[in-house]
RNA sequence: GGGCGUGUGCCCGAGUGGUUAAAGGGGACGGGCUGUAAACCCGUUGGCUCUGCCUACCUAGGUUCGAAUCCUAGCGCGCCCA
């Protein structure tokens, strides 16, 4: 293993906070695996970078040596997290966890070594409490101290309604930690709370208690909202290549590095040469965000995928030129009475506009291509035959090949 | 339970009973520039084979030749009182 303040750097890499940080040194000097803890609700089933981020982190971990226990909450997802809310959360049905717990751990072991990888359920021992147990580990905890949340204050304190169950969240989260003996717990920094919970428990049940450590949110690719799939800025672990390349590519330059530490698998002393680099001007932008890139696309697909979708992506957006495979129209053209296509309802029927108004709007602005040419504004009715085998691209990215 | 206020397009927000498909901004999309970054410039932003037609300003009714604009009820939200 490596030496503990050389881990510790490694480890810091990224995150928001180490509570405290002499504890995890003192850990890492008994220089034997530690077993870190991060608990996940299976409350939505796709995830994204910005979900891989906490796995990104717990797979720095193995690599240096230490073991992890990676909890699926579906026994605390009947109660739903009540972090940052401010209402309470809709409590999901034993199906509906199942199911998205599968997903969820098929995608995790995209990122998590299994050989060092223990996957509990907390439904095991949460569900099993007895009213006894419960009441015992209830008294550790005291009403004041729950209600200083921000997300409780501010829904108590306006009145916004905070059902019992709630309250009992990070009370179970914390009892987690006790079960399975964690030394660290990961977690967004919106977790704190929860996870000083389980350290407080921890000491109050005379266990060595475990180091708090929370990541900071990242950013999709917009640069400035938290990545979210309802935002439309997300960088899913599923994307075909050439999408995960691209999105990679439109994120702006500021926070590049930060998804080189948290989303990326490179070394940290590396990163923090890109960083230098970045900062003197010696490294070209554009050159560390294709390197991020094909990092990314390596990540979750292979080493090929990175270099055929950095070629894709010189193809369409550097030279211009028609990608190798694109869609060819399986359907049927439609012909109005004139025997002319009407192009605008043809694009939408194709799913390249949303409707025929937009794919008209888009001719109008000269969005609209045909074998290079843009297409005229107005100009919307076309000879089936001049589209005969045609190469249809619109906006930057779409394109469809005719048979 | 009572009083007052508010509800407009993806979001915010203007809107005199009649050139209002609805000012302005944001966002998004398209074009230019470029490193598919940022910044900047231009254009578009309800549907429809469109010099026109249809559907729209919380919902349902009503007044009117004509309503986002006035009235009634309902629903949602906010504030105050109990």
């Amino acid at each position: 293993m490596l030496a503990p303040e050389e881990q510790l750097h490694i480890i810091s890499s990224g995150t928001a906070q180490i509570v405290p940080e002499e504890a995890l040194l003192k850990k890492l000097k008994r220089d034997a695996p530690l077993n870190i803890k991060l608990g996940v609700d299976p409350t939505a089933p796709d995830i994204h970078l910005g979900h891989a981020v906490p796995l990104r982190k717990l797979r720095q971990f193995q690599d240096l040596g230490h073991e992890v226990t990676l909890i699926i909450g579906d026994g605390t997802a009947l109660i739903g997290d009540p972090s940052g809310r401010n209402s309470t959360r809709p409590q999901l049905t034993r199906e509906q966890i199942n199911e998205n717990a599968q997903t969820y751990v098929d995608q995790a072991f995209k990122v998590l070594d299994p050989s060092k990888t223990t996957l509990r359920y907390n439904s095991e021992w949460i569900l099993d409490l007895d009213m006894e147990g419960l009441l015992k580990l209830l008294a550790n905890f005291t009403v004041a101290r729950i209600l200083e949340r921000d997300d409780f204050h501010n829904r108590y304190t306006s009145g916004q309604p905070i059902s019992l169950h709630e309250f009992l969240y990070p009370v179970m989260q914390a009892y987690d930690s006790v079960v399975i003996k964690a030394d660290v717990e990961l977690g967004g920094t919106d977790q704190l709370f929860n996870l000083l919970a389980g350290r407080e428990l921890m000491e109050k049940l005379d266990m060595e208690p475990q180091v708090c450590l929370t990541l900071p949110l990242l950013e999709g690719t917009d640069g400035v909202r938290k990545m979210s799939k309802s935002y439309g800025n997300y960088i899913g672990l599923t994307d075909a290549p050439e999408d995960i390349f691209g999105k990679a590519m439109s994120i702006p330059d500021e926070i590049m590095v930060k998804y080189f530490r948290l989303a990326s698998n490179v070394p940290v002393d590396e990163v923090d040469r890109i960083e230098q680099g970045l900062a003197n001007d010696e490294l070209h932008p554009n050159k560390v965000k294709r390197q991020l890139a094909r990092n990314l696309v390596e990540l979750y697909h292979s080493a090929d995928a990175a270099a055929a979708a950095e070629e894709h992506f010189n193809k369409v957006f550097k030279a211009h030129e028609v990608p190798d495979d694109i869609p060819i129209f399986e359907g049927q053209l439609t012909l109005n009475d004139e025997g002319q296509v009407y192009l605008a309802a043809f694009l939408h029927e194709a799913g390249l506009a949303n409707s025929a108004g937009e794919a008209r709007r888009l001719i109008d602005g000269g969005g609209v291509k045909i074998n290079d040419e843009p297409v005229a504004p107005k100009h919307y009715n076309h000879d089936p035959a001049e589209l005969a085998g045609a190469i249809i691209k619109v906006g930057k990215r779409k394109f469809l090949q005719l048979p």
